[in-house]
DNA sequence: CAAGGCATGTACCGTACGGTACGGTTCGTG
DNA sequence: CACGAACCGTACCGTACGGTACATGCCTTG
């Protein structure tokens, strides 16, 4: 890796597709269809390219995961005014995205590989899928119970952990489920609200308890 | 596949040895040091004998599946008569067996080594994780949970639903994080006493959560 | 047009792995 | 003791992959 691709994730569009082929090998073929030679094939591309570009395979799967990342935008728009109805409404979304993300062929895919990777020493791939894939979803959340709680209708002492458990409620353990060959089951939309549901029990003040009809029986 | 590695888990404690140093080789050094050579020189036994004994490749990381399951057994005590103290007892006792369970070494290896199998198709290997390795501490669960709401001490409509509510709060992302890579931080015994007592106020009667302190504000 | 950079395609090399075959050894059994 | 089964150690085979070298062709630039 000689260039670090936390910080310079750009590529010429011409790799940029050498890259998107790359991903649609992993994902229809799994790990041990990513060859260089095959990925070569499928973009017509060749091999000295490959290594002249990203160095090795390692450096090819890291630039795989910097584009998908570049690919992934979410968008967080804020600054509006918050009231229980909108925080959950944006709960709910929050949830519903990050279920289709986390169930996406190539979230899958990317992650299967990093997960396999990760027992060789000094492979930073889980660290830079982390990184990449999860960062921008983790702010718009954080973002957004933060908001909730300066706006009087959330309550907490430490915004990570309640991150986290409402990661936990929504997630549980269908992400490895799913890296394990599980095809996910139930509907997005009901889980996310049951999620949101719980999540707000936990932890929205009085208000947003009585507005949302959650006060315990 | 010659026979069912479901049904008849059982081998020679010769067999068994060997299942023991290909793990010990595959937790030291990964998928990729699992090689049939590896596991004939580090058990000192012969690759022809892996093949007689378990077929191939695959065979042998089933039987490793299974003899690493035969291992992990569960106790589950019931019967007893629970209050809400000792429910709350139990059910922290479970996270923390969770965690433990989930964080280990070989837990963490062949769970890799089957999520990095699960994009070949017809590959069972997930399934078969999930099977053997989650059903005894998952039926402990349920076990106990159902035992706390007929006990009164526990409300909620769908088994299956609150014990995946219960894990989420418990792991949340842990498990993934850890098959990437990542060292787990923080202490079990907190964060299954916080798991426990956001279960116990999602899922607790009037009569649970007044007598542990858990009556929202 | 000439020249040089850049990409492609192919051929090649070394290595490592899954799986098989075979000779030698140990051990239980009649 | 003789026999056979099971097993060990090793050698072997075919294949596939990562990585490199090279010849050809395109496309810009002076």
């Amino acid at each position: 890796m000689s260039s670090d691709p936390l910080t310079a994730p750009e590529f010429s569009p011409r790799q940029n597709a050498v890259l998107g082929q790359a991903l649609r090998l992993l994902v229809d073929g799994g790990e041990k269809a990513l060859t260089t030679a095959g990925v070569a094939r499928a973009a017509n591309c060749s091999k000295e390219s490959l290594y002249k570009w990203f160095g090795d395979r390692d450096g090819l799967i890291a630039a795989m995961i910097a584009f998908q990342a570049s690919k992934v935008r979410t968008f967080e728009r804020d600054g509006e005014r918050l009231n229980v109805a909108s925080l959950r409404e944006h709960l709910v979304m929050f949830a519903k995205d990050l279920l289709e993300v986390l169930s996406g062929d190539v979230s899958l895919a990317l992650n299967r590989l990093a997960v396999s990777q990760s027992s060789r020493d000094g492979s930073k791939l889980g660290e830079l899928l982390l990184e990449h894939g999860r960062r921008q979803i983790d702010r718009r959340a954080r973002a957004l119970i933060d908001a909730g709680r300066r706006a009087g209708l959330l309550t907490f002492d430490d915004g990570e952990e309640a991150y986290r458990t409402l990661y936990g409620l929504i997630v549980s353990d269908m992400h490895v489920r799913m890296l394990l060959g599980e095809r996910p089951q139930g509907d997005f939309t009901q889980r996310a609200e049951k999620a949101v549901r719980a999540f707000l029990t936990l932890h929205g003040t009085a208000k947003t308890l009585a507005e949302a009809g959650l006060a315990p029986v």
